[in-house]
DNA sequence: ATGGTCGCGAGGCGA
C-alpha cells in the first residue's frame, strides 16, 4: 500500500495535475494540504471518477485538508481534540482547516497543515507552537492508549528540523526567518521523543533533499528548497516501511505545486 | 533581466 502526502497549494488550479499524478504515482492514500475551497467548490468527482472515496474539511479560501482513499475511509475527524483556535485582530477564534483524520485499511492517516509562524515576533508564532504541542499530547495519547497503532502524521509541518533541511542556514539566520528555530525544532522533536519517526529520511537523506521550494527567486532551478514535508509514522506503521519517494518531478513546469509529492510504501 | 511567484477573488492578503 501506497500512502502521500502533497500540499497541492489549491485543488482547483491543480486538478489536472493532481489527477494525472494518482495515476502515475499509484497511491491507495493521499493526504492533501491547502485545497483552498469550501466543500461547495470541491472537485470530488475528480477522486470519485478514479476510485478514491474522499474526506474534505474546509470552509473558507484558506488552508484546507483532505484525504483520499482507494482502500477505505473510515471514521472521519475534523480537527483534533483541543486543537487550538486562532481569532484576528480580536475577532471570535475559530478552528482552522488544518487538520483532518479517517482510518484507512487499518491505519490512521492524518493530513495536516501545520500554521505558518509567519515571523519569529508574530503572533502566529506562539499559534503555532501551541498547535503543535496539543496535537503531540494527543497523538502520545494515542499511543498510550495502543502501542500498536498504526498511524501517520502526514502533511506540510512548516518546520525545517535540521539545518541540512534549508538551502542556506545562514541566510535564514541572517535573516531571522522561521522554520528553523529553536522553538519550533524543539516543537517537532517532541513528536520523535512521543515515538513517531519520519520515515522517509532514512531513506532519502540529505543534504540537498528538499520537499519545497519557493515560487520567487528562482528557487527550484537554483535547487534552493526546504524539507517541511513530513510523514511521521508511529513505531507500528514505522515497521511496515518498505520504502519512499519525494516526487520531485512534480514541482517541475508550468502549474506546479510550490510543494512535491511524498509517497511512503508499506509492506 | 537590478526583476524575477502563485492563488483567491476582485484589493490585498497569505505563503
Amino acid at each position: 500500500m501506497k500512502i502521500a502526502t502533497w500540499n497541492v497549494n489549491s485543488l482547483r488550479a491543480r486538478a489536472d495535475r493532481v489527477e494525472d499524478w494518482l495515476h502515475r504515482a499509484g497511491a491507495d492514500v493521499l493526504a492533501i494540504q491547502e485545497t483552498k475551497c469550501k466543500d461547495e467548490n470541491f472537485p470530488w468527482e475528480l477522486f470519485e471518477s478514479n476510485g478514491y472515496e474522499v474526506a474534505h474539511f474546509g470552509f473558507s479560501q484558506w488552508n484546507g485538508v483532505a484525504i483520499a482513499s482507494k482502500v477505505g475511509l473510515t471514521d472521519v475527524e475534523r480537527t483534533f481534540s483541543g486543537q487550538p483556535a486562532f481569532g484576528k485582530g480580536g475577532k471570535d477564534p475559530v478552528q482552522e482547516a488544518r487538520a483532518i483524520a479517517a482510518t484507512c485499511n487499518g491505519v490512521r492517516i492524518w493530513s495536516l497543515y501545520v500554521p505558518n509562524g509567519r515571523a519569529l515576533d508574530d503572533e502566529h508564532m506562539p499559534y503555532k507552537l501551541q498547535w503543535l504541542a496539543e496535537l503531540k499530547d494527543q497523538a502520545a495519547g494515542w499511543l498510550a492508549d495502543d502501542p500498536q497503532a498504526q498511524i501517520a502524521l502526514m502533511g506540510d509541518w512548516n518546520i525545517a528540523p535540521r539545518d541540512e533541511d534549508v538551502w542556506d542556514m545562514d541566510f535564514f539566520i541572517e535573516q531571522g526567518l522561521t522554520h528553523v528555530s529553536p522553538p519550533e525544532r524543539a516543537a517537532f522533536a517532541a513528536f520523535e521523543n512521543a515515538g513517531f519517526s519520519d520515515v522517509v529520511r532514512p531513506l532519502h537523506p540529505g543534504p540537498g533533499t528538499y520537499t519545497y521550494w519557493d515560487y520567487t527567486q528562482l528557487r527550484f532551478p537554483k535547487k534552493e528548497g526546504m524539507r517541511i514535508d513530513f510523514v511521521m509514522a508511529s513505531p507500528a506503521l514505522a515497521a511496515r516501511v518498505t520504502g519512499a519517494e519525494i516526487d520531485r518531478e512534480e514541482r517541475k513546469g508550468k502549474g506546479a505545486s510550490d510543494h512535491a509529492p511524498v509517497i511512503v510504501e508499506l509492506g
